[in-house]
RNA sequence: UGGGGCGUCGCCAAGUAGGUAAGGCACGGGGUUUUGGUCCCCGCAUUCGUGGGUUCGAGUCCUACCGCCCCAGCCA
């Protein structure tokens, strides 16, 4: 190992992993390219709600200019007026708030600039580097050529600066109808890189923008748009995803043919792909508006506004963002990793509290009919601070029915005839028999006994119980509504391979118990308090809910052991 | 058959003047535990897409293959 090592941080070492964009950044500084500045953007099409994978972008983007004391636009990339709109740049705005990242000042909007790239594609066509198309859009497409094939010049090719100027003036004052001129870059017919090919700069588009109106009727292309855009607001750092490496040679073209402040370097990398969802805004806007989903927020979704909902923190999407790191690489992260990362994030901070989603009556026999007991209960069993309240233990109460076995198999922990439990923070009790349907045989109720001995769940004679189990008093608890989500798709990647990614929704993505029990102290708490019940999953309050009506969407379920094991 | 990228453990991902494969997730085993949760140990790539070559030594250099992704929108 060489001695200059010394000051390097190890592997494991603290602070944000070096991927290669740090290490340009890094290199940057040190030849002082930027003058140490680091100004980077988010820039979002306003077409759709933000999604985890955009949450990757958006971390990394600001996370950078954090890192390295610069700043963060948020730019709206809203060049095509056909597919945008306004409800979408307030719900981009809240989800990077809602993440926990502040533009300052700097929200901007491309359409801002429309006149300076205006008054830039005149100065291109003075220097004889843009001329105006009249060709249809299929004869532009037959003369591009192949991917093998070179491309022809177009008839239009020639024109002098003046009459190109002249046409574009007209195209800008409405003279022609959509589609009836382009506006191009003269650049190489035969380029091997299809984007060179006299790349169109402005369509005609008689359509109204979300933010201009109807003052245009020629739109800028996203080529033409974004690197001026990014010069215009000197952004040093212009990242994107992989599939634009094609464009990074117009990206530069533009730039280096125009007098703007700057020259930005546009890095690619690779965006995020999650296992069984799908990432791809096309696809997200086929489910909601087939109603596929309930809306952009559904908990199913992996939209931001969606897992939000569900009760993922900004702090779980901030880590599991920095976990999976920024590579090239073409990817398919495990959901697993999203889920731990929202457990390590609620085991810290979600109050423990008892519900009983499929209740089974138990009553304890030998315990004194209309008493009740206030049981205090700390709301985390390793952090105090969160507090406690007091829970209702009375003769008559609700176990979960899974958790009651009449024949059970080896190494059951939990209730089965003849079998000692402890109900948590309660006593030990034991099953002395059972009452059935004489019907249906289906076991409807327990008879147990308690050992008074054992209150708070402790016995003094040392004897140790194997299992643990949640309840709530018949008498005391209320009804609530409980969802539980799994997994949108039953394929690890819906979108590969032939067929409609549809084709491969999960039937069981939501399973709605509408009687679950809930402990009276329950209640009481916020929507969008995020809570621990007990052996069961962490659950969020949703916004459906009323004081009478509880809705509860489970976020992510405990890790199962025992699942695991009678596998 | 053109051009641009990428290929390190089941999934991510470090590795950069060539020196003898970090870490996380998942998985398996053990301990603690009033959640079969948490927490704590331990295990988990003789090997870096493949074949050659250079070298005392190669994931890192050379070379030839193979595989996957992106590009022919007046979308971004």
């Amino acid at each position: 190992m060489a001695a200059h090592d010394a000051t390097v941080t190890t592997p494991t070492g603290p602070g944000p992993a070096r991927d290669f964009i740090r290490q340009i950044v890094d290199e940057d500084n040190r030849t002082g390219k930027w003058g140490g500045r680091v100004h980077t953007r988010f820039p979002p099409e306003p077409n759709g709600y933000l999604h985890i994978g955009h949450a990757k972008s958006i971390c990394l983007n600001f996370g950078l200019a954090k890192e390295f004391g610069g700043q963060c636009n948020l730019r709206f990339d809203d060049t095509n007026p056909a597919k945008e709109e306004v409800e979408y740049v307030d719900a981009i705005q809240a989800d990077v708030r809602w993440l926990g990242f502040d533009w300052e000042d700097r929200c901007f909007y491309a359409s801002n600039y429309f006149g300076k790239l205006y008054a830039f594609a005149e100065q291109l066509i003075e220097k004889g580097l843009a001329y105006v198309d009249d060709q249809s859009q299929e004869e532009i497409r037959a003369n591009r050529g192949t991917l093998t094939e070179p491309g022809t010049d177009s008839p239009c090719r020639g024109r002098t600066p003046a009459e190109n100027l002249d046409l574009f003036r007209r195209m800008r004052a409405g003279e022609f109808p959509d589609g009836a001129k382009v506006l191009r870059a003269k650049i190489d017919m035969k380029s091997p890189n299809v984007v060179l090919r006299d790349p169109v700069l402005y369509r005609i588009k008689h359509v109204e923008h979300h933010r201009t109106g109807d003052a245009w009727c020629i739109y800028p292309m996203y080529d033409y748009t974004h690197c001026i855009s990014d010069a215009l607001e000197g952004i040093t750092h212009s990242i994107c995803s992989l599939e634009f490496e094609n464009n990074r040679p117009l990206y530069d073209w533009v730039l280096d043919n125009l007098p703007v402040p700057g020259h930005p370097q546009q890095i690619e990398f690779a965006r995020l792909n999650l296992s069984y969802t799908v990432l791809s805004k096309r696809k997200l806007i086929q489910l909601v508006t087939e109603k596929v989903v309930s809306g952009w927020d559904d908990p199913r979704l992996p939209t931001l506004s969606g897992i939000r909902r569900r009760g993922y923190t900004p702090e779980a999407i901030r880590d599991f963002c920095e976990r999976i790191g920024i590579s090239k690489a073409e990817n398919m992260v495990d959901m697993a990793l999203l889920e731990h990362c929202l457990r390590e994030d609620l085991n810290r901070r979600a109050k423990r509290v008892m519900a009983v989603l499929r209740p089974l009556k138990v009553i304890i026999e030998n315990y004194p009919e209309g008493q009740v007991e206030e049981i205090d209960f700390p709301y985390h069993p390793e952090d105090a601070s969160l507090g406690s309240r007091k829970v209702p233990f009375s003769r008559e109460l609700y176990i979960e029915r899974d958790d009651f076995q009449e024949n059970p198999p080896k190494k059951w922990f939990r209730l089965a005839p003849g079998a000692e439990v402890r109900l948590r923070y309660a006593y030990y009790v034991t099953c002395t028999g059972v009452v059935r349907d004489p019907a249906t045989g289906e076991v409807t109720e327990l008879r147990c006994t308690h050992d008074p001995a054992t209150k708070g769940g402790w016995s003094s004679d040392g004897r140790k119980v194997k299992g643990t189990l949640h309840w709530v008093s018949a008498a005391h608890a209320k009804p609530a509504e409980v969802r539980l989500y799994d997994r949108l798709f039953t394929k690890e990647n819906p979108s590969e391979g032939k067929g409609d990614f549809k084709d491969w929704l999960n039937p069981d993505s939501l399973e709605i118990i509408p009687d679950a029990l809930i402990e009276p102290s329950l209640a009481d708490f916020p929507v969008g308090e995020r809570v621990q019940f007990e052996r069961l999953g962490y659950f969020c309050l949703d916004p459906d809910s009323t004081p009478a009506k509880p809705v509860f969407n489970r976020s992510v379920a405990l890790k199962d052991s025992w699942a695991k094991a009678s596998r």
